[in-house]
DNA sequence: TTTTCTATTTTCACTTCACTAAAACAATTA
DNA sequence: TAATTGTTTTAGTGAAGTGAAAATAGAAAA
């Protein structure tokens, strides 16, 4: 069976609320976060449920089925490796892919993805280090540590972000933060929770508690 | 302004159908070539005179203007630059990329089709002999000679084809017809106009006259 | 516990886009 | 001029969306 851009966008966004917490998930939500109304949401879920992709009562909320999750995980396998070849082969930078792989990801076959992942030498993190699944959609998801979780005087690499906008992404080029960079907490403020870091070893700069919720680290 | 895929697909078709002749033309012909109704290509049409893209009066048929023309070149170059793509990069065969690139042409902003072409370092043709528009949209047409055309005795490269159907592209590459081959006219039928060729100094074979009327060569 | 309130969700009537079948109407040709 | 072919109009469909009104669940108040 295929789906609709429209029905995979619903589907992925379903997908991305379920990912932290395993509530059900509201109609406002998904509302929200595929930009039309509680009340286009409403028809899409009853369309969905047809299709047996979500399980659905009334009033109840949502969740995705098997089928449901693995269509989801095949769109978002689309959308990272498209976003690795854009930045890796077309040279863009890291804020600005977003848009062109939400376009991409509703094109092209199972077959013509897989030639695409072979392509790009079977990526395993798309350029904000979020993991791409596998061709048999296995998704192995690393465990992620905040800036914030650290100690002063932790030391670590950048290995991903939570908020992937392109306003925080653009931001973390401006101050020097990229996937990769060495991390070393030197200071905590503690009254406003702000983070004195070093990058790479440069001159030490200070982020604020918001951005420093939204980066992932290794510690060593 | 942005464009639909429908109505980028109607352009297109209307582009391609103006490609030989400089009539008009005529709704049945667009009709077959959207796979539409030409109850519904009389409508598109409205909205397309509207949008200044055609010049257009009731049963006297179409043309493109001058807008028209520039927006149905800009599509052909994304859907060119794509099928270079799937040949070269992805190791598509010239006979399987059609449907893709027909889906990848309404993606993607000119930014993203200046890279992509950039990346592949600014191709001349795409992998069926046909000239891909340059930034500036200019399209520079081979003069094209069909193999039949070519006398007994002639030499010359497969330069293109006219005919570019999976269905065709296939046969050719069956018969070890491909873009680059060399081609010497050993015989001409008379009664049925079949042509004895060789190709690429191995053993002759025959070729319809059908097929040899779908197979640019340069001559020298 | 029951009632009331409020925020959320659903239903309903209607829009736009692309499409179709059938009827009506031009244009062409025999 | 009549017949045929091609084109447009008309009326209606399905997908995706909207605003407004009605329905409902869950929390707060009685």
């Amino acid at each position: 069976m295929s789906f609709s851009s429209t029905e995979e966008n619903y589907i992925k966004a379903i997908f991305h609320l379920s990912e932290d917490g395993d509530e059900n998930i509201s109609t406002n939500d998904i509302a929200r976060s595929v930009n039309a109304k509680a009340a286009s949401v409403t028809d899409m879920l009853k369309k969905l449920k047809e299709k047996k992709l979500i399980t659905y009562e009334k009033y109840q909320g949502v969740r995705l089925t098997k089928e449901g999750e693995r269509i989801a995980k095949s769109i978002i396998r689309k959308h990272r490796l498209w976003e690795v070849f854009l930045v890796e082969k077309l040279d863009y930078s890291w804020d600005k892919i977003h848009d062109i792989a939400e376009q991409l990801e509703h094109v092209g076959s199972q077959e013509m993805i897989d030639k695409l992942d072979k392509f790009l030498g079977y990526p395993k993190l798309d350029p904000h280090g979020d993991p791409i699944p596998d061709a048999s959609l296995n998704i192995k998801s690393q465990k992620q540590t905040l800036l914030t979780e650290l100690s002063i005087g932790d030391k670590g690499k950048v290995v991903g972000v939570k908020d992937s906008s392109a306003k925080f992404l653009q931001y973390l080029d401006t101050v020097n933060i990229h996937l990769g960079s060495d991390i070393e907490v030197k200071d905590v403020f503690e009254f406003d929770g702000s983070v004195v870091i070093q990058i790479d070893r440069k001159p030490k700069s200070t982020i604020s508690k918001l951005a420093a919720q939204n980066i992932f680290c290794s510690v060593k």
